[in-house]
DNA sequence: CTGAAAGCGCTTACAG
DNA sequence: CTGAAAGCGCTTACAG
């Protein structure tokens, strides 16, 4: 058996009230008992069992994250143990414990966020990702659970706290960088429509050619739907475009590595024949050849600050909701370059 | 306030017992207060309390991960989602959650672990690295504390249950092929003497060169405390040997990667004047040039293993030690050829 | 087949 | 400054 705030109280000649009163710190204990009682604690190799301090202060110390699910191997890139790395520097200082989903599905995710909820398992929770259907953002705002995101909810964004790029404002830039560099025909490659971020993004591109008066081409979008009928073969149909884009702006730095690869393949030169920019500033995207040109957008912050202002929730009564951004910025490498003809 | 046992008793007119047994679909009930007790159930709107159950019945259905600690950089890589894909199968299939240390320090992780211990947060612990002189590991032994590990504990490995490639093995193999390419000098680069399956990977290597009658050379391998000097600078004093090697074994695919950035750098083709292989089979390896041969260690399968004989040992009273090898292999790609000159 | 009682290991008004 | 008592929401012998 382990060893209880009884056992302690027994050695140290106190009542377990007294003990569990100098585990608080409690002001109003005399520094005499609470030398007694520690050195009980010492002695016997005390620790206290967190489930039953929970059970009656009903806060568990623990906040739970809820990815997206593990079966997509969104999970590959690093995106996550990036996050994960902010958030935990958060929990840590505030001595929180982290709880993490395992579903392989929206439904299991669901499932396992209604027991995290409901079985008092986590006192917040922080979202990885927003969807633009997502009936789990729905259930923790029904229920009025404590919880933040990571990336802009589609809907009820005022009635949340979510930490965000300004996803519009980067891909407009980057965009307006391409134009710079004399581009027109820009495509934007690996378009996930259920992803908020990806809808931005989009949006940030097209204000981008609207202002410069160059039109958009849907033909230039593709999307993730399709690019599950293998990336090469749609690459390629793009690249049969009678007038073909000369510049691709990918979901992310993984899509754009493997365009750059595939660019080899079909004998197009990257950068001279099209240009490709990436997002996330993987760290790989430095040593392949071209160097990539990306948007870092601050993995890390973002899960910084997702944790914090969690944890600020948890404590105030009358925290109001809001949207944090994070900066984003681009890095210019070496796989865009002056339209050559 | 919550809906308890005691809310959903009143209501289907039984006791609490009763409730909290047709929770346990206890089969002594029967089917007729099982139902009303579901329809008050259904109506309350109820959800156990995880926490109250926990307390009574000493065991949480969770299982705590430990990482490496997050401030190095490891978690950059993707074993951690990987492995943690494998775990979550498993633990889903099983009702298990997941709890995680977020240490930045190997004395923070220590501190977290002794929490989840002894503050009951978790029923089991799983490993993710075994290292030289790890008093993590000391620790979880001492208390008896069931737990499985991802790699060869440096001692006690017949009192363990643990989860690794043969390393030795594998490495011996991969050497082999070198070998077999003519390649007589070879380096290792990246190696973090610490980590077990570095001095297994090191034995692998030298066995197969001992095996073939070929020297070893110690200025042949570079350690990672060497890298932090600058990858590069490493790289180019390796080769300015008089008689430089002609092939290296790297760490894992991002030293791997990161070597073959720096070649070209240093107008050293790759693999025409040095062949690289590295370790882990990353996505990207396809798609860099030259396409990386490298070892496929199962990282996945590594964690559905680990995950699968924890819950076993959880379960079983007479559970004994025993070591389980995932097979790893060779992904041979364009990162290596015959030796030249 | 079901209920009353005790208990899991804590905390926290209340009283002194 | 400290203790006795009640209670957090469950489970589980024990008894009938």
């Amino acid at each position: 058996m382990a060893v209880t705030i009884k056992d302690v109280g027994k050695v140290a000649n106190v009542s377990p009230s007294t003990v569990s009163r100098v585990l608080a710190n409690h002001p109003k204990i005399s520094e005499a008992t609470k030398r007694k009682v520690r050195e009980a604690m010492e002695k016997l190799g005390y620790h206290p069992n967190l489930q039953a301090r929970s059970l009656v202060v009903k806060s568990t110390n623990t906040i739970g994250i809820v990815m997206p699910n593990s079966a997509e191997l969104a999970l590959e890139n690093p995106f996550f143990p990036e996050v994960l790395r902010g958030i935990s520097l958060k929990a840590r200082e505030s001595h929180y414990g982290i709880y993490l989903t395992t579903g392989a599905s929206t439904d299991e995710i669901y499932q396992e966020v209604v027991q995290m909820v409901q079985g008092k398992r986590v006192d917040g929770i922080i979202l990885l990702y927003s969807k633009t259907n997502d009936y789990i953002m729905d259930y923790l705002l029904k229920e009025q659970f404590p919880f933040t995101v990571i990336g802009r909810p589609f809907i009820n964004a005022e009635r949340i706290t979510y930490v965000d790029n300004d996803n519009i404002y980067i891909t407009k830039q980057i965009t307006d960088y391409l134009l710079g560099l004399g581009h027109t025909r820009i495509a934007f490659v690996g378009a996930n429509m259920e992803m908020v971020y990806t809808i931005d993004r989009l949006q940030g591109l097209q204000q981008s050619l609207e202002q410069a008066e160059v039109s958009f081409d849907e033909r230039f979008v593709v999307y993730d739907t399709q690019l599950k009928n293998g990336m090469k073969e749609q690459f390629s149909k793009l690249l049969q475009d009678p007038h073909p884009p000369t510049a691709i702006v990918a979901a992310d730095d993984f899509v754009a590595i493997e365009l750059i690869s595939y660019a080899e393949d079909l004998k197009i030169a990257v950068p001279e024949d099209i240009s490709i920019v990436g997002f996330n500033n993987i760290i790989i995207g430095k040593y392949i050849k071209p160097s990539l040109t990306t948007v870092d957008i601050n993995i890390y912050q973002l899960g910084v600050e997702a944790a914090k202002y969690l944890l600020q929730l948890l404590k105030e009564d009358d925290f109001v909701p809001r949207r944090i951004t994070v900066p984003a910025k681009i890095v210019e490498r070496k796989s865009c370059c002056r339209k050559t003809m």
